[in-house]
DNA sequence: GTCTATACTTCGATAGAC
DNA sequence: GTCTATCGAAGTATAGAC
């Protein structure tokens, strides 16, 4: 009689799970609070899900896939970025934050993670490299271009690039990990703190005033 | 006939639990877990402790005096370190990183508070407070004393502090959070990181050569 | 203070009617 | 594909003998 809807159903339980999953933890989450919120008996989940486990899996495959498709090379990185000037940099620095936890569901999906990264060495090891790894290795290619072409000082630039990214994890720990804000009033706050940020390097490694 | 001992068992069971919940966190840890691994039945762990949640509570309460019996003044820190040269800057922070995760006990705290800051709220107040917000504010201070006696240059001591610490942060997330460390090897890799950023910061923010 | 035994709850998952 | 009903396992905690 109800069973007018079945199309999206398994849709409608995914994103509910995505939603408790990041307030509460994958293990804090029970098939039957998840069943009760999308209106549905725990038996019928099975239908659409073999396991508990299986829904986590495809949540995660889920994000995985939102990289491999927006990724780009170390070269066109170093392209878009080595010219331009510190607003258009800064600009690029928050683009590249949107990309991240922009989007809704993603950043619920960026929580769970930093929540399964202590249970699950698979978890840990796609948090570490996407979240801190790879954007470090990118941002050090950028700074070796730019001082290679002598747009800024000389130096290491797998340590500036440190110094330079290690600022966006602080505003994720800081901010974004935990997730009790999602008030626009900080965003503001958030925007003024990246661009004392990037003031701060600019005048810290500019060979010229740029 | 085995009761000879029973001076300890109070305290074997916390340590045990501390090793434990850092290890799984507190609720992937059962009380069968932890009183198998001491030797005792589930039983008598209730004669120490009142329930799960209490021995949790001490966990953190221990930190929390820590850090009251550790706690300087501002103006202390600041008296401390504005006057140091880079290598003796380094050393301070050296043994203030330390002083947080030197001690293993301490360590295993500060994992379970990473993990149990998802959960519970005044977990990531603490978190938040003593990891973050009280360090930047202290750093803040002597950067800003700093500028003040022209030792280095002016500017926006909040956000140098945010500059300068955010790496610390950094080497926390992505070295010691997570537990899968512990080689030795590893230390002198992050004491040469440590050693460059601090080169960084000396020549971005002195005005004449320290 | 430790033991045996057990109460009570909640969990993930399954069987089978409709 | 959803339901009712239920299973077996595991969780926290308690009662009472020793």
């Amino acid at each position: 009689m109800m069973g007018c809807e079945k199309v999206g159903t398994r849709e409608r339980i995914l994103e509910t799970a995505i939603d408790l999953f990041a307030m509460k933890g994958f293990n804090d989450v029970s098939i039957r609070e998840i069943t009760k919120a999308v209106g549905i008996k725990e038996s019928s989940l099975y239908n659409h899900f073999a396991s508990k486990q299986q829904m986590l899996d495809e949540i995660f495959e889920y994000l995985s896939k939102q990289f491999e498709s927006r990724s780009v090379s170390e070269e066109e990185a170093v392209r878009h970025i080595e010219g331009l000037n510190p607003t258009e940099f800064m600009e690029m620095c928050l683009m590249n934050f949107n990309m991240y936890f922009g989007e809704p569901k993603l950043m619920k999906i960026w929580r769970i993670l930093s929540i399964e990264r202590f249970r699950n060495e698979r978890a840990n090891d796609f948090f570490t490299k996407q979240l801190i790894d790879t954007p470090l290795t990118y941002q050090s290619a950028v700074f070796e271009a730019m001082m290679k072409k002598g747009l800024i000082k000389e130096g290491d630039p797998k340590a500036l690039a440190r110094a330079f990214y290690s600022f966006m994890l602080f505003i994720y720990l800081r901010y974004f990990e935990v997730g009790h804000q999602d008030n626009p009033a900080a965003n503001e706050e958030l925007r003024e703190m990246l661009k004392a940020h990037i003031n701060f390097f600019t005048g810290a490694i500019a060979k010229y005033i740029l």
